[in-house]
DNA sequence: TCATGAAACTTCAAGCTTGAAATAATTTCG
DNA sequence: CGAAATTATTTCAAGCTTGAAGTTTCATGA
């Protein structure tokens, strides 16, 4: 889904809708890219794969909100993707003492070893998948993002 | 949902990973706003959006397979959305005399106008949601993902 | 204290999405 | 011609996603 109406005028604002309109198509197509891959290959998904990076960072563990809020979905969304991870003896979920409304997320050793595996490929995938951008173009992209986000989260 | 596995590493391949990663945060987040917004000022969403969008720039119609390639996404998608739009009153979907197995979808007179005043206000959202860059920087952007997506194309 | 409100999480309905299987119509070619 | 392959589309199950409503637990202060 990643149309957007009428690109080909011109006027104010239209390069900012043109530009708006190619980053969804590029990121739509590495995803879809990138989703299909992980199903066939290692049969999970991309939001299963994203749960279990941000845990991977995090040994500790995290929060459900940490989750949510770090991976830009709802609550809800979380608890139906690490109730599946559960299921599938990859991560724990252990309510704390401290505060029993919580519960702390973490890989099993078997998620954190799944993990490491599935993320080696994916890294190489998206250096495939990105190879025709310069090492050089990809640090000022990413530098012209990172100044994008930094905007956004001081706003509102 | 857009982590990533340790971007924070060095290394060969790590640039472009980090690219992806920022890309993805990028588009997910003005997503977000622009569905948000979809919803409760139009009652609509991204998608229908999307393949009304796709039909505005084609007032001969289309075909599902048309839209699903067009938009990247799958035909029983196309499907599902356009069955939607189709009870909403806003597109029509007539079987055709010459091919049978095919039909072709066109908005209606009361879709065309939705979405022409739909299609405002995103503008007019894009352009704010970027409005931190500049319109020069929003052509170099737009240029290197337009080279990014013809490379695209011819592979495989 | 204890009622009120806030916080963390889950549940739910509706819609989006895919990939695979099923239908139906058309085309190809032996 | 007629069987086989191809094409266009729909159907389906499973999973993702949101926002709203509900539950449980905790924090606050009159």
């Amino acid at each position: 889904m990643v149309a957007g109406p009428l690109p080909t005028h011109s006027g104010p604002g239209k390069d900012r809708l043109r530009l708006w309109i190619r980053l969804l198509r590029a990121s739509r197509t590495i995803e879809a890219e990138l989703r299909e891959r992980l199903k066939t290959e290692f049969n999970t998904t991309l939001p299963r794969f994203d749960v279990m990076a941000a845990l991977y960072r995090s040994p500790e563990g995290m929060l459900m909100s940490d989750l949510s809020r770090f991976l830009l979905v709802s609550n809800g969304n979380v608890t139906g993707i690490v109730d599946r991870l559960v299921s599938e003896g990859l991560v724990t979920r252990a309510r704390r003492n401290g505060d029993r409304r919580t519960s702390m997320v973490r890989l099993t050793e078997d998620g954190s070893k799944a993990f490491a595996e599935i993320a080696t490929a994916h890294e190489n995938w998206v250096g495939e998948l990105l190879g025709n951008v310069s090492e050089e173009e990809a640090r000022r992209l990413t530098g012209m993002l990172t100044s994008f986000r930094s905007n956004w989260e001081g706003r509102e």
